[in-house]
DNA sequence: CTATATGTAACATCATTAGTTACATGAAAC
DNA sequence: GTTTCATGTAACTAATGATGTTACATATAG
């Protein structure tokens, strides 16, 4: 099963839009992430859409984001993605008539509606302020280990 | 994306296992099941190398089930499928040098690890005795509703 | 020997993201 | 106003992995 690697794709170009300054193009996004720039188009549309960023056209175009790094959280950008399917797993039959069956169905459900409760959660509690300094820590600690 | 219904799927054959006196053939549980009796050996192949159930050929075989119903539970079944994988969502890139995916794949990895434990968690709480107990409440449930 | 069961290989099906090609459209630069 | 550079989008292919199906080998009870 190929995993969903959307809100991956965003958090990195959109921390990589942070850091510049002006418009990204698809391209340049698509190098970051090493893809194809009609991807990059694909799924940022999904942040257009919900007015997270907005794209230009023509000369000088590209992406933009506004907002504040710290006004963003995870579960915004999931939500924004159209919240996607957590979990691989799941019943074989969402409406059996089988008791037996609703009963695994039940446990099954219960416990993974509560680990998606925890998931969202944790998605609400980080924004892309929080990666971004931890992106800083990082490359500063890149540099102290050169010089 | 397809889900993985192979842990639903043993669930159900095991609880309809339990009900029954003596084997349980492919056939049987296919039936249960709504798929073809190919589909449950090659799943339930996975629980007898596991050393979970047995499986005898020829007449008068079929599947068994020899435990006691509260002496498995949802972990080892997960783990006797081989543990596959619980999310649907990840990184797009395992091992990137880029910092910036860096801190992006440190901060999903983190909470999907966390979720993860808790679905271990509560995998290994719950056992076949659970679900027969919450199968049983619903047959009962359903027999008051008829008389 | 026959009927009945599992064991297993081989291949088709399905769903979904990701990748690619091609072309239309819009906007700035000259 | 033409050129250039960008997004917008349709259409198709690739990759992945569970599931479904067919076919046949193998073992076992009677």
């Amino acid at each position: 099963m190929k995993r969903d690697s959307r809100l991956s794709s965003v958090l990195h170009a959109l921390l990589h839009m942070a850091e510049q300054e002006g418009p990204v193009t698809s391209d340049a996004l698509a190098q970051c992430l090493g893809t194809n720039p009609v991807v990059v188009r694909r799924t940022m549309a999904y942040l257009r859409e919900a007015g997270i960023v907005t794209s230009d056209r023509g000369h000088a175009g590209g992406w933009r984001f506004h907002a504040d790094l710290g006004s963003v959280t995870l579960r915004q950008l999931h939500e924004a993605l159209g919240e996607p399917a957590m979990f691989a797993i799941g019943n074989r039959n969402e409406a059996p008539e089988c008791l037996v069956e609703q009963a695994v169905n039940a446990a099954l459900e219960d416990t993974f509606a509560e680990a998606e409760a925890l998931l969202l959660k944790r998605f609400s509690e980080i924004t892309l302020a929080d990666l971004a300094a931890d992106f800083a820590r990082r490359h500063a600690a890149v540099r102290r280990k050169r010089s």
